[in-house]
Order: structure tokens, then sequence, then C-alpha cells
DNA sequence: TGTTGCTTCGAAGGATTC
DNA sequence: GAATCCTTCGAAGCAACA
């Protein structure tokens, strides 16, 4: 049995994962065993998760990485044969095992609300949240400056929006919004699968991956392939030597990913024309048709509690 | 028991859309 | 301009292994 399976340990990075720092009867979470609750592995295993087709690509492609750059990296492949169904290559056995074991310990860790699901989970009372002041005040980074008011500073690119409850800086106030939502403890988006709450819609998105099994970033050296993109980077570099030449903060090139079954496309109309052939009913679709097409399946999977 | 690799997620910056 | 979406970085925690 993992170790995580009923120890729940404490957090100790001040300001970080204040949600998860909440006792669970406060939060409604309680664990549950894999074995008391076979339901539970049955709903959470994908057929993506499954069928996963890894390509057996074992050789270093080298490619050009984008017109930007001069600098020949090795590619990061990206899935193109993760429909369902397609057979898995014979040197996947070990990796396979590896992940089949892995997999139950994550379950083991999924953490199940005691109450509704999530879109009947009562709404708790938004939290105060702090209001920023509209009148431009001098902004003092003395350590005896006052905590208790959000500040502004300055105007335009000068302007500054300081939260007050953890005095961090922010040059815009929808920064600083958005910030004040990780003082919160109301999530706003909630996991159909297991409940959890995030406060970005991305954020949820991801977590949802892992209820899936989508691993969109493939190794292109072995067969392994990671739900995100740092961790395939990380393997890279500490697997394989290999690391990718990309300038600080650059953005990498946009991945479309299918969450129904992992496959990856290189534009919109690509990744909407495998919906349309093989997931007619999914949830994409069906998000794409009520919001008139806005998106990569950015409310894929998501279920929205607006609180304002 | 320490190290390594992987998984997961919080949080902020930037891009896109409304 | 605000809201939303996506990318990116970094850290915590776990399993596997030497």
């Amino acid at each position: 049995m993992p170790r995580a399976f009923l120890v729940k340990k404490a957090r100790h990075s001040p300001g970080k994962r204040n949600w998860s720092e909440l006792p669970d009867h406060e939060r409604g979470y309680v664990y549950i065993p894999v074995s008391a609750f076979p339901l539970l592995e049955e709903t959470e295993a994908s057929p993506a998760e499954t069928a996963l087709c890894l390509s057996t690509t074992t050789r270093c492609e080298y490619t050009k990485h984008t017109e930007t750059h001069s600098v020949m990296t090795p590619r990061a492949e990206l899935p193109s044969c993760t429909v369902l169904g397609r057979p898995q290559s014979p040197g996947q056995g070990l990796e396979v095992k590896r992940r089949a074991q892995s997999s139950t310990y994550v379950r083991s860790k999924i953490k199940v609300t005691t109450g509704e699901l999530p879109s009947e989970i009562p709404i708790p009372p938004q939290p105060s949240i702090p209001e920023i002041t509209k009148k431009p005040v001098a902004l003092t980074t003395s350590p005896t400056a006052p905590v208790s008011t959000v500040t502004r500073s300055g105007t335009g690119a000068q302007a500054s929006f300081v939260c007050q409850m953890c005095q961090k800086v922010f040059r815009y106030q929808r920064m600083l919004n958005r910030h004040l939502k990780c003082h919160s403890d109301t999530k706003r988006h909630l996991c159909n699968h297991c409940g959890k709450g995030f406060n970005d819609t991305f954020d949820l998105k991801r977590h949802v991956r892992t209820h899936t099994g989508v691993r969109p970033y493939k190794c292109s050296l072995c067969d392994k392939a990671f739900t995100q993109r740092c961790s395939l980077e990380s393997h890279m570099k500490k697997i394989h030597g290999v690391t990718l030449q990309y300038a600080y903060k650059e953005r990498r090139n946009k991945l479309y990913v299918c969450e129904e079954c992992g496959h990856t496309a290189p534009s919109q109309d690509a990744l909407l024309k495998h919906y349309h052939a093989l997931h007619p009913n999914s949830a994409f679709l069906r998000g794409k048709g009520a919001k008139g097409g806005r998106g990569a399946g950015g409310e894929w999977g998501t279920n929205k509690l607006k609180y304002h």
C-alpha cells in the first residue's frame, strides 16, 4: 500500500498550496482505499490510458526547431499515433508494467469528496477578498509599511499593485486580482472525477489528465510520454542529456491535444477534424457548439462555478 | 539511506478572445 | 479593458534503485 495512502503530509512552503493545508474535514475530502472502492479504479481508467500508443522510435531525430532558432535540437516528438486500439510495441512491457504500478499508486492518492458530485457541491460563501484602492498611493518597500491595504503607485507601466496578504507586487491589477484567488480557499474549477478544485481552468485541465491518462508529450528517444512539457524536457535533459535550446520563458510550439485519447495535432483545424472523426460526441465538440468555437478545448472537462 | 527520475500542482507572465 | 486561455517555472512528494 502506498505510503501516501493514509498519511497526508503538511506542506511546508508558506504561501503555497494553502488549499491543501486545510484539514480534510473542512474540505470534505477523505482518502478512500482503492481496494475498498473498486468503482473508482474502474471509472478513472480511461481507454486512453490503456490504449495510449507510444512510438518505438529510438533514434535521435534532429529537426530544425523553429525559424527563430539556428540551433539544431533533438525534437521532443509529439505522439501522432495515440489513437485508441493501436497495439503497443513489444519493447514496452516493462514500461507498461511500471505505469500500471504507478497508476495504482496515483489512483490511491485520489481524494474523493464525501458529499455530492462537483456539479452539486454547495457553493460556499465567497471569502472576502481585499479591495483595491482606487486612489494611487505611494508604494513603499519599507518593512514598516502598513500591510492592511492594497496599494497602487505610479501610472501606466510604472504602476504597481501590492497584495495586502503577502506584499507581492504586480504590474497589472488583473494580475493582482488573480493572485488574490490564491489566498482564497474557494476554487472555481472543480474536477468532475475527484471534486478537487483549482483556481485556473488550465490547472483543472492539466489535473484531469491524471485521471484520463492523456500524455501528450512524448520523448523521441525512448517510449516515455508525459502529461506536461516540463516533465518531458526534464526527462530529456536527465536521461538523454539533451537540453532543448529555448530562451528563458520562450514560447514553445503550441500543441493541440485531444483530451479524449491523447492524440496531438499541429493545428486547431487538425484537432477539430480529429474530434469530428473519432469523438463526435465529445465534450470538446459540445462545448464548441455551445460557445461558438473559442479556444482549443478550453472548457473541456471543466465544471465552472462562477462566483462573480 | 541517499539519490534519481517522475508526477503533480501552485503560481505568474503572456497571448487571445470577448 | 477584462476575462479567459495557455505556457512556463519551480517545488513537494513519491517510487525505484544503488
